[in-house]
DNA sequence: GAACTTTATGCAAACGTTTGCAATTATTTT
DNA sequence: AAAATAATTGCAAACGTTTGCATAAAGTTC
């Protein structure tokens, strides 16, 4: 089942060889070098091409001192259930891989487990990698700023208003809260419960927009603290029905899989959505458009924010500084909120 | 706020000299080798930790032709609109990880368009990696087989029945299929509806386990060929329901992302599920808990299938030879579905 | 056609490990 | 105590690229 190569591999001496020029001539062409005649470029690709060669990774990273590899680290919080699992982390790692590649970029996929604690001793120091994405700035920033303090470059998919000497990429949660309470409010609603926990960057600033909108109204808040999860978001909802009766009209979730979780213990009660509770996800997934009702969202755009962690992170590669920016951010309005 | 490092990068030689020792005994220590002192070793390996000292990847892999690597190849079929959003095949991908991880592995994430069509040149000759994981066989095995031809160390997730000269890890769908079948027409289905694309082949095995299950029972088939999305689900039970009424009791989709795309069909027109008709997806995904009704599935084991992929990778890269696995599945009765 | 510039190629020295073999030291056997 | 064996360590040669510098060839100017 498994054959060995029988001829031993080729390297660039052989297609040196067999072209009659220098190995110089033949790496240069290669990499597409302006010093070589285009027309002997030419030719020397089709021969590596003709004789299935590719260029040893290993001794080039080692000669030139560079991988194109960039690591991406899922961040998430420990002794928190979300995981691997979560849909949209996920997504942005896709968006991420599809920006690197159109830089020509790998993408090296890890996690703490492998990575330990010393990120910059770990991915650079070795030359695993050149750079480093962070998905989720988790509730102890003390890795990040590590690397960052030891001169990586690195950049994260966070809450971009976070201080920090890393450049931070992510959406205006603040907004996005705003507008998803002012949705709520418009819609009639009058007391509106926050699902998540504030103590998160990213939803921090979603509940603080959510405070500011509901300041300007005569409306009341409560605030459900829980996991980022659809199981947490189920049992704290199912929770407060059963100790507290149906006391709000109401919810702002901080994230579409927790609103999918909220949205089943409603449904369980034959409360109706969006007529005695409206609500609104985070994130824009896949399932908010599949969920019956439709789920009314805020719209990430984690594409435009992947292209901007590439850029950014590139910029950095080049000896160049780079800042946090700030992503638009979208209601998307469905079935489960009254227009 | 990008600080370059201030003193040069130590290498394994400065290391040596710092201890007195030369670099073979560092190089050994550091790779645990026995033939150094236990003494030695240890005392070499929290000296290298002092000094923040890691092994240039780089050279030790041009040096050593390995790399410790593993590529995993997302394998879509194009012209599909399931993509990179697929949460099952992304669930996949983290289960994978861990796997590698444990074996002190990493993960290299890549898909069609960075590797190209020649697989064994882009990733092995290259030495980017030791090895292949493919999550998806396509419905065309061409890259898949000429990379096992090469000689390259392969594995894939999909249906293991397919005659292969690579192991293939996957679920038994057939079983799956005519499990899934036999559970709705033991709630008293007749006209079953299977939704998916048979073409495909792990969908095939399960739309020949449905068979299966229909040929000893008194019921009817009819298949509704659509692409593995929520929204084409969507779309093929609404047409269906328009262009043939409500002609059908039961479903059996051939993922969970499909059976909730039908199930909003069916909600929309208050269709009752599980009365009106009964539902049954596959995969698992974390989902079918959420939704409402909760969607009856068939379990995938795809941490178990993770760890034999990786198994039968490492085998291979060993020298030995490998046989394609079937891994236990499972029905998950939740409530859309009789009992 | 000599002197100069421009363009294209080659030479050879790194890059930082790993590892077969030799050499040394410590331990056991005779 | 010498000899033989076992346990540690060191030497030095790879691994296959890239790249600064030198050189050769071609084109330009006077």
């Amino acid at each position: 089942m498994y054959l060995a190569m029988n001829n031993k591999q080729l390297k660039l001496a052989d297609l040196a060889k067999l072209a009659g020029v220098s190995t110089s001539t033949v790496s240069r062409a290669l990499n597409d070098n302006p010093l070589i005649k285009k027309e002997t470029r030419d030719k020397l690709k089709q021969l590596a091409k003709q004789h299935n060669f590719s260029l040893n990774t290993a001794a080039s990273r080692l000669r030139s001192q560079k991988t194109n590899v960039v690591a991406v680290i899922i961040n998430f919080d420990s002794g928190t259930e979300q995981s691997i699992n979560d849909p949209f982390l996920l997504k942005v790692v896709g968006e991420i891989n599809l920006a690197l590649n159109k830089q020509g970029l790998e993408l090296l996929l890890s996690n703490s487990f492998m990575a330990g604690d010393d990120w910059a001793n770990y991915f650079i120091n070795s030359r695993r990698a050149d750079g480093i994405i962070v998905v989720g700035q988790g509730k102890d920033p003390a890795n990040i700023e590590a690397a960052a303090n030891a001169g990586v470059p690195l950049v994260v998919w966070g809450d971009p208003k976070t201080p920090s000497n890393y450049p931070i990429v992510g959406s205006d949660n603040f907004v996005g809260g705003r507008l998803a309470t002012e949705h709520l409010l418009a819609g009639g609603a009058k007391n509106i419960v926050f699902l998540g926990d504030p103590g998160h960057a990213e939803i921090g600033e979603r509940y603080r927009g959510y405070l500011a909108a509901l300041n300007t109204a005569n409306a009341r808040s409560q605030v459900v603290s829980i996991d980022i999860t659809s199981r947490a978001a189920y049992h704290g909802i199912n929770q407060l029905l059963v100790t507290q009766g149906l006391c709000f009209d109401g919810i702002m979730a901080c994230s579409d899989m927790v609103a999918l979780g909220a949205m089943k213990a409603l449904k369980e009660r034959y409360i109706s959505i969006p007529n005695d509770v409206a609500l609104v996800g985070f994130d824009d997934i896949a399932m908010a458009d599949i969920s019956h009702p439709s789920l009314s969202s805020i719209k990430q755009n984690t594409q435009r924010a992947s292209v901007l962690l590439v850029e950014k992170l590139l910029a950095q590669l080049q000896g160049q500084s780079a800042e946090s920016q700030v992503v638009e951010i979208e209601l998307i309005y469905r079935q489960s909120s009254k227009g």
